[in-house]
DNA sequence: TGCTGCATGTAAACAGTTACATGATTAG
DNA sequence: CTAATCATGTAACTGTTTACATGCAGCA
């Protein structure tokens, strides 16, 4: 079986409740699906279009003053399209962690090197949980069927991350160790 | 900056130790880093064709009885290489989880779909855990400057698909909880 | 004037997967 | 004898990113 491409999808369903631009777009998904899901511009902007030729989309000219937007909104087969992929079992998604390939190939020799890259990494953990629990506030205040499905999205996210923190802490503490012996 | 090609760091990690084929990578992979970083057979080949043209790997072919294999040793070009990537900080990797996708676009309308999705998920996730509990106790007995390193980051592997596992059985808590009402 | 954010896109390059193709060996 | 596993690869296709290009709006 061919390998389809899911950009559509997240496309498809950020649309599904308020029309919006592509910028808007990867606004929105740079707050909520960022943590599992990431799109760039250059997949977002064609994707739309393809979407629109293929009628799964429509698209609408905003002009707000002299600037211009263009407004997505899904059609009938776009819905159908979408909840078609929604219905479907969801494939495995394989991992590339590269900061954990890096420690497999470490040694005991290597812990200058390895210190600095967890605490480094500890440090991107740190800031990203303080965003998330930010997010998390946010959207507790938000009223939405799908409010349920966001929070509990963003506390898998922040439950992964909390199990890095952890797992860097411990790894962390076993260096010190290894210092004094 | 360009995005480098990082298919190459494995398999020049992996032949540190020992010498190996490409079939023999491959079985390495599937036995180690699978759940951090995969690589298919089509990134192999060609990877270790390149390298060694590159002279970072040598090539010598070994025939057990008529059986050919193509054995790659790491040459101290590869070392370097390797040890460069090896030092530089790595780079966040984002992760694209469809089944994190899915349930973010769910409402409580779809709960039968949500919760076949969830079941068959946790399924998935407990015969992944089972096969790791497996590859745990195997390396616990394997003796090498290396074996920390490689229980640590399948533990971390472990500790994820856990958070998976609790993650998802507290959905399907509530998901009864919603039927009940 | 220049900087940041809004807004949309294209081209080129490369990464990565799937499907295909081949053939030997070994265990049942 | 046949299925599974060992073993190596290529071709075609798609996905994805990076870098580039453009221009308006608002503010300091």
């Amino acid at each position: 079986m061919k390998k389809e491409n899911k950009s559509r999808f997240v496309l498809l369903g950020l649309l599904l409740q308020t029309p919006k631009s592509g910028y808007e777009i990867g606004e929105a998904i740079k707050r909520s699906t960022e943590h599992f899901w990431q799109e760039s511009d250059a997949s977002i902007y064609p994707m739309l279009k393809k979407l629109a030729k293929e009628g799964k989309v429509s698209a609408t000219l905003s002009s707000v003053g002299k600037r211009k937007k263009i407004i997505y909104s899904i059609t009938p087969q776009g819905r159908q399209e979408f909840y078609e992929w929604l219905k479907r079992a969801p494939e495995p998604d394989g991992r590339r962690y590269e900061f954990l390939l890096k420690f497999f190939f470490c040694t005991k020799e290597d812990h200058a090197l390895l210190r600095s890259h967890l605490e480094r990494r500890l440090r991107e953990i740190d800031a990203a949980l303080e965003e998330y629990k930010k997010l998390e506030e946010e959207l507790k205040a938000v009223s939405s069927p799908r409010q349920y499905f966001w929070l509990e999205s963003l506390r898998n996210g922040i439950a992964h991350a909390e199990v890095d923190q952890a797992w860097i802490e411990k790894q962390l503490g076993e260096l010190c160790q290894c210092l004094m012996q």
